[in-house]
Formats: C-alpha cells, sequence, structure tokens
DNA sequence: CCAGCAAACGGAGGACCACCCCGGTTAGGA
DNA sequence: TCCTAACCGGGGTGGTCCTCCGTTTGCTGG
C-alpha cells in the first residue's frame, strides 16, 4: 500500500468516527469525503460500501468488548449498553461482516460454558436481541440495558429477585 | 373535500399498501406517486411525512391486531408476528403517531390485568421490544415469534417447561 | 345552465445523495 | 533519475425528498 493511500485510509477512517458518532449510521459519505479533504471516489475505493465503512470503524470497539467478555449475561448486557452508546454500531453487530463474526465468536464461547441456559437459545437470537434493542435505544444506553435485561430474564414476577439463576 | 381529492387520497393510500409490502418502509414516496399517476406534489399534500402515510397505510391493520386482544403473552407475540410479516409496520408501532396511541391503550390493559408480570416492566418496554424485534427480523414471522417468546420468558433453562407462570 | 372561485393538481426545479468514469498526478522501486 | 502502476479527485449520472407556482378541476350560487 502506498504512502498516500494509507494516509488517506487512516484520515477518513477517524473522519467517519467523528461524523457517525455525531449523526449515527445513516451519516453522509458525501460529508465524510469532504470533511476528510478526499474526493467521494477515494472514500468509495478504500470502503466499497457503507458497511464497510461502519465495519473498519467499529472494528476497535467490538474488538475491546470482545476482550473484556467474561459471563454471558453480564457480557450481553456490555454490549447492548455499547451499542447504544456508539451511534450506529447496533446494525453492524449483526450487518457487518467482521464485527459480526467477532462478536459470535466470543459470545458462542461464553454460552457454551454456561449450563444455565435453555438449551434452544442460540448465541444469535441473544445478539440479535442485543441489535434489536440497541438500535432502536440508540442514544440511551440505560434503556438498551434496562430492555436487555428483561429480555434475558423475562418477564415473570419473582425472577428478579429469586430468579432461577440464583437456585 | 373535493371528489378528486378523496380519489387522489384512496388512490395513494392503495398504491403505497403495495409498494411498502414490496419494498418496505423506506420505499420511494416518488414511485409511490408514479405507479398512483399522480404527481409527488399531490402525495406531500395528502401526506406531510413518511409517517404519516405508513400511519394511513397500517392504521387497519393494527386496529385488527388491538381487536383480536385477549390475552397479554399471546397478544404480544401476535404483535411481534404480524409486525415481522408486513414489512414496515416494526417501527410504525413505535414511531407512528396513530398507531402507536393505539396499541400502547391496548397492550395497556392488558398488562393491567395481569398479575404474574414484574411491576417494573412497563407495556412501553414491550412493546419497544416487540418493535425492535420485528423490525430485525423483517420478513420472517417466525423468527419474530421466536425471539419475543425468548424475550418474554427468559433464558434460564427450566422456564420454558417449567416456569414462574405455571407456580 | 353556466360563470366564477377556491381548492386541488402536477411539472419543474433546488438541494441533496450514492456511486462511478476518466484524465491528470505522484510515489517509490529499478 | 526515470518510468509505471497505483492513486487521486472533479464532474457526471441517476436517484431521492420536498416546494413553488401556473394550470386545471369540481362545486355552487345566481
Amino acid at each position: 500500500m502506498r504512502a498516500d493511500a494509507r494516509r488517506n485510509y487512516e484520515r477518513i477512517l477517524a473522519v467517519a468516527e467523528e461524523v457517525v458518532a455525531e449523526q449515527g449510521a445513516e451519516a453522509s459519505l458525501e460529508e465524510i469525503a469532504r470533511r476528510a479533504g478526499v474526493g467521494s471516489a477515494t472514500l468509495h475505493r478504500h470502503f466499497p460500501s457503507r458497511q464497510a465503512l461502519l465495519d473498519a470503524v467499529f472494528r476497535e470497539r467490538v474488538e475491546a468488548l470482545c476482550a473484556q467478555a467474561e459471563e454471558l449475561v453480564p457480557w450481553l448486557r456490555a454490549v447492548a449498553r455499547h451499542a447504544a452508546a456508539n451511534r450506529g454500531l447496533g446494525p453492524s453487530l449483526t450487518n457487518g461482516a467482521d464485527c459480526h463474526a467477532m462478536i459470535i465468536a466470543t459470545g458462542s464461547e461464553l454460552l457454551e460454558r454456561e449450563d444455565t441456559v435453555r438449551p434452544d437459545v442460540t448465541i444469535g437470537d441473544l445478539l440479535t436481541l442485543a441489535g434489536a434493542i440497541s438500535s432502536v435505544t440508540e442514544g440511551d444506553p440505560d434503556a438498551a440495558e434496562r430492555l436487555m435485561t428483561i429480555a434475558l430474564e423475562g418477564i415473570s414476577r419473582g425472577v428478579k429477585s429469586d430468579g432461577p439463576n440464583s437456585a
């Protein structure tokens, strides 16, 4: 990769991070290119699709999320929280190629060594839930975590204070 | 309302139903106008915003859904299923003014006369979940219902066969 | 029956977008 | 130093949403 190409790549990525944080996943690619001081063609060359750009933007964040994985349920809550806090991340969890693969791999491991979970629930289900919830609660991490908790525990009375997890 | 105005209104609504079923909530308004044989200005005059149009499109469907409400949990499953089956309905449950009001009202009643539900769960939470799930599983009602069931029951082993509901 | 008026129409156009083609430029190895 | 392949970005295409405004239409009072 030539030096100028690498420079532009980094620059676009940094600007994309900013703009996506401000405007969410639907931010104008044109504006990202403008702010980065490159032509729109350059942006499209480096990132063939919007999803590719978002994938690159969120890659670090998802890596961090995967690194701090210890236990399934708290981790899923953290995923929902982070995805709601970082505009645009939610959809990337389920659509973005790299992000999706990373997070599925991490989640799978956690789910496997968990024996209190119904066997018909897959990690795909859980991450789809996390993605769905955080897309809808974008900008409100507390709400995302709350809903994720409900989805994991169910709505029955008593589960919260004396649930099957503690039995 | 003049006869031609009414005619156009109905025509746009009918076409919008078709196009939204084909392309989802992000369907091109321009195309709806084209297929309806009216100028885009006419569409905008009758429906000032996309949401207004979607609200009108889904009004009947949401009414039907509310009419068949009997018990909270089965009804929520039905909501998720229908919202996933009808492209674009999901977001309207939480964003559309009319649809949202109707469905919240119906759900509130069901939730009130339900005493097995954790008191910290609101009908807003449950419908946000239903909306989120069906947006993400658009086109696959079975998946939507499955995820909704998980979200309502929680993920703990044993809840399904011998859950707190039956205790 | 018809004249006149308000209401409704729709094409044209502005502002924006994603995406791509292509001619000019430049980095960096030989 | 020179040559070439990689890279660049302006500008074009075709799409979007939405509004302005001159034209047509339906309705109604005489």
